[in-house]
DNA sequence: AAAAAGACTGGTTAAAAATACAGTTACTGG
DNA sequence: CCAGTAACTGTATTTTTAACCAGTCTTTTT
């Protein structure tokens, strides 16, 4: 057998991460699954890891392919970790903390750590584009759009919003989710319930576009 | 075991092929190696097999992952999986696994391996109770309710539910969505809509509860 | 003591990959 | 004959991923 340069407790714990995915998902980790796992905060740790097993001859990097981590030798025939109670859990997919912002406070940034209830992880493909927090919504002023009291709307924080679409926006004080009217240079937030009024935006008047509504959860459905 | 729809010839060929790319490389292939393999010039073509096979329940697909192809059953010879494919991708955020049912086949069973689109994972405690799988709203019956057509539908798959709880029915070979009451023995299946009629339940007609609504998913809000 | 290796954070960039959408062609079963 | 399915081409967009650079801090090794 090849000789194998003694690896470090480090390397020696990602080697064994990389068996581990590969018994349980069929395909090795990406960087940045490996760093997460791991708790780094930078997938350039993991590189890094990577490039020292490759150096002593554990595994063989396959340069320019995602997952073209090759185990070698006798790191092929690996251990069944599954029985182990306390293993680490591995992420099979791409996962998103959205921490959920209950009542707005006054005048406070959106995002404000004080705003935020609780924090839930789902799959960051489950929208087709990435949310960034989810907003719990107040009211029925969007009834038509499906939009209910009680609602997660998922977010993304951006300004870059087109016309027709549903944002979150603040003026002054007060965040509201309307569908965005911008035409002759007017701005007008629309509800979709004719028992609510339309909300013109006078030129001066306080005003941000704090993101764009890209989906919808409801958890509130049982009663 | 769940059953397993013959595959077309060139469906056989793409699964051997995904099967040898894991023998030889240790990894699945991506859909441009596919193609590239099989002599399409376009890495759609790899796709659309890809979809075909996991809708007959040879393969999982997924989402968002780079090689995020998992054989299943009797395709997965060599690689032994963890029986049930989950671990936690943290500690304390158990993941759920939510197959996406899209259109229902007349007269199948709802959780038949040909209906499943895909699979969205996200965390267990996202609803108040757990759900089973994921199912496509088609029409706009429970429109109302805030219930939209495209919207996912989170089911928990039981016959216990609830008298004025939204729930899955199927009657004969139809599968809805309506809110049910039962009163003096006889079944109602309400829709939120008054476009739409009220179904009675006629006794001795065929008639099943296929689960209850426990929350809803939107990822097509935007426009 | 100085140098080297190990173990990271943080940021950037370009290629790889998934995936959606709009078509085309051929075959198949009512 | 028509609708539906299978099997593609081609284009486009976005996310994922690999890979590199510049640092910091600590532990080994010479």
């Amino acid at each position: 057998m090849i000789d194998q340069p003694k690896l470090t407790a480090r390397q020696q714990e990602i080697l064994e991460l990389i068996q581990k995915t590969i018994a349980e998902t069929g395909a090795p980790p990406t960087r940045a699954e490996i760093a997460q796992v791991l708790g780094f905060k930078s997938a350039n740790a993991a590189e890094e890891h990577l490039q020292a097993l490759a150096r002593k001859g554990a595994i063989d990097l396959v340069s320019g392919t995602s997952r073209g981590i090759r185990l070698k030798g006798s790191s092929r025939n690996s251990v069944r970790h599954n029985t182990d109670l306390f293993s680490l859990p591995l992420p099979g997919f791409a996962q998103l903390a959205l921490p959920l912002i209950g009542r707005v406070a006054a005048g406070s940034p959106i995002l404000a750590q004080e705003h935020v209830d609780r924090t839930y992880h789902v799959e960051s493909h489950l929208f087709q584009e990435q949310p960034d927090y989810l907003l719990r919504v107040r009211g029925m002023s969007m009834r038509d759009a499906g939009i209910m009291d009680g609602d997660l709307l998922a977010v993304k924080a951006t300004k870059e919003v087109r016309n027709g679409q549903i944002v979150v926006a603040r003026l002054g004080d007060e965040v509201t989710v309307k569908r965005l009217r911008r035409q002759a240079g007017r701005i007008e937030l629309l509800p979709e319930n004719p028992d609510y009024p339309i909300i013109l935006v006078n030129p001066g008047e306080p005003f941000d576009i704090e993101g764009l509504a890209v989906g919808l959860i409801r958890n509130t459905l049982l009663m």
